[in-house]
DNA sequence: AGGCAGGCTTTTA
DNA sequence: TAAAAGCCTGCC
């Protein structure tokens, strides 16, 4: 079916940005994104319209993880080019950014995994994972793939069968999340009753999840728009651009996005 | 108390 | 060989 999309939404800045490691291009431009036990294929055709191949009765579904009630236009042209250029500049270049409706716990236990790493090799793990622990589904195409894991079954996982993940170290973070999850320490629907500040400090209560993985968490899972992760890349450019500090003030409640634009902005200067 | 150095698995470039 | 969407532990 055809989707029309009256706001910014590229498909490849997405999938590039680093917060879903589950997309899959499968040429023509086309990505088939895993949620849950279904399946999307996805292609833009130009003009804001996009062929999605769903089930019958998914449309708001993938609406709604897409987060198509927001407007992404109107965030991406708060920045002025004449007090805040770079911003500015970053923001019109990565135009179409969206920060998708994920699930919670496969967000969690991404960025776990993703400490220390680059994200080629965050991808293998987190499909290593879904292989070793997920339910084994079919999409509407016929194809196979495995759902994400649910705490329970990677708590099942035999120590080398996790080992096998290529998780290292992060192996035994992965567990505890499991854990606390199966325990009701790590609990989604009373993390989203929280204010932001409490929702950090119980997520880095869990074992291997410090300050950056539980910002992540709360923008990418918890979709807390103000949350501002600090890796390597943003560090570097708050240093290099924001040498008298950066306005957080100015750009709340949607901190998150913008670091997204400049997050995206580097990398591609880098590459 | 809070800051800092060193170590950690594995992959990628 | 260094760096990679970091965090834990031990030491001061």
């Amino acid at each position: 079916m055809i989707m029309l999309v009256d706001d910014d939404f590229d498909l490849d800045r997405i999938a590039e940005s680093g917060q879903c490691f589950r997309w899959e291009l499968r040429g023509e431009g086309t990505y088939r994104i895993p949620l849950g036990e279904r399946c999307l294929y996805i292609r833009a055709l130009g003009d804001g319209r996009f062929d999605l191949d769903c089930g019958e009765n998914d449309l708001a579904l993938w609406r709604e993880y897409f987060d198509l009630k927001e407007c992404y236009s109107a965030i991406r042209a708060r920045p002025d080019p004449r007090s805040d250029p770079f911003l500015a500049e970053c923001a019109a270049s990565e135009r179409g950014i969206r920060i998708l409706r994920q699930d919670p716990w496969e967000v969690t236990v991404s960025f776990i995994i993703s400490q220390n790493r680059n994200i080629p090799a965050i991808r293998r793990s987190v499909e290593l994972l879904c292989r070793a622990a997920g339910k084994s589904c079919v999409d509407g195409r016929g194809e196979a793939f495995y759902s994400f894991p649910e705490p329970e079954a990677i708590l099942a996982l035999s120590e080398r069968e996790l080992n096998e993940c290529r998780l290292g170290y992060r192996g035994r973070y992965v567990r505890a999340a499991a854990a606390a999850a199966m325990d009701g320490t790590l609990d989604f629907p009373s993390l989203r009753t929280k204010t932001p500040e409490a929702a950090r400090d119980a997520l880095t209560e869990l074992y291997g999840v410090g300050i950056k993985v539980a910002s992540c968490i709360q923008l990418f899972g918890l979709h807390q728009l103000d949350a501002f992760p600090v890796d390597t890349w943003v560090r570097r450019i708050l240093e290099n651009e924001y040498p008298d500090g950066y306005p957080f003030e100015e750009y709340s409640p949607y901190n998150g996005v913008y670091q997204q634009y400049m997050f995206a902005f580097y990398r591609h200067k880098a590459l």
